[in-house]
DNA sequence: GGGTGCATGTAATGGGTTACATGATTCT
DNA sequence: AGAATCATGTAACCCATTACATGCACCC
């Protein structure tokens, strides 16, 4: 049986993409550079979704392209937003954002860790600790710039609130991490204990 | 050209399966009721997904199905881990979780909030807040039951740590809701303020 | 009589990454 | 000389959800 609705809305992709070039005219290759430093820490795109939802756009008139000649490189195809591509910004940003599907392979093999003993569960712990840290340094990173450049935008504390967000929950899964690694360590201590008592190794 | 490496290792899907069939035998249908109190709050399988990978984790001998007849309802196919089974699902434990990317539609919204106004962005924070809170309170009924039915079970450790984790997330993102709204309120305040100075709208 | 739970599975559809393909320019 | 960057795009594949298909039992 045929799926009546069409149901096809064109997806989030072609959602972000409207909403970067809301920020100003752009090509495929300049929207993948700037989503690496604006909202690269929560949302990513690859060329694979890029290029066509740029035509499907296109088609739907949503954007305008402009090919622009260039010497030597190929031609650089800008897109601009037109106004109902505005229109249809605006009003997805209305509809409460979907719920996002959680995936999380670390605890996921948390969840089993008894199966590979303490020192496994430690080492993917601690390469966690490495991650959110990194991720704290980026934040502050992104933070400094967008003070400095984007000084009198209007749009500042919007990207300022996305940042904030990603620094609260870094800092909570170190806090996270480093009590969990006391309670592994408690663990293991108490193996040892019983093993001494002959009673470990289920 | 064709692929020439199978690269299919068959996803985390069959892994997280052959996980959950080390806890005890059972079917597919009792896997998915599992996960619902278990993982569920950081981890999903639809049947979709469940069937087809249970028939291919038999073909390759990593589980073992059994048919029970019952009178009335369709046979119950169970499934049991393997030999095999538990090595591949050891080994996979211990190589490192990979990044999982992040895709926060939220934040997105967020992020291009100057194009709706300050009511929308609450809304949608608003709406985080609650969702956070009720998550807050599975997070303590799942606790409760562990405690209560698993009080003896070695794996209880490991997974009061996935719970702990979620705890830690949502607390941070309520910590960050208050004090998000708190921005918005301020800047509403600020635009009509400059609205009565008649330099509003951009 | 109708909803819910038990119980299995497939097909259509959608979303997304990675590898491939191309090729000039500029930096080291 | 070789790597990185600019710049576009397609094809193959993988992963995942949702809807469909079926049907009995039990409770209200």
């Amino acid at each position: 049986m045929k799926r009546v609705t069409p149901k096809s809305d064109g997806g989030t992709t072609q959602k972000a993409l409207l909403g970067l070039l809301s920020l100003g005219s752009m090509s495929g290759y300049d929207i993948r550079a700037l989503i690496s430093w604006s909202i690269g820490h929560f949302w990513s795109e690859s060329y694979g979704q890029i290029y066509p939802a740029l035509k499907r756009l296109a088609a739907l008139g949503l954007v305008e392209k402009k090919t622009e000649r260039t010497k030597g490189r190929p031609d650089r195809h800008v897109y601009s937003l037109t106004r109902q591509g505005q229109v249809q910004l605006k009003e997805w940003l209305r509809l409460s954002p979907v719920a996002e599907v959680q995936r999380n392979e670390l605890l996921l093999k948390l969840f089993f860790g008894r199966h590979t003993g303490v020192d496994v569960s430690r080492a993917h712990v601690l390469a966690l600790v490495v991650t959110q840290q990194s991720a704290l340094r980026v934040y502050e990173a992104i933070g400094k710039r967008l003070r400095r450049e984007k000084k009198n935008d209007p749009s500042l504390p919007y990207w300022l609130m996305t940042l904030s967000y990603g620094r609260h929950r870094s800092e909570a899964l170190l806090q996270w991490a480093k009590e969990t690694l006391r309670v592994l360590e408690r663990m293991e201590r108490g193996e040892v204990w019983r093993k001494e008592r002959g009673d470990a190794h289920k």
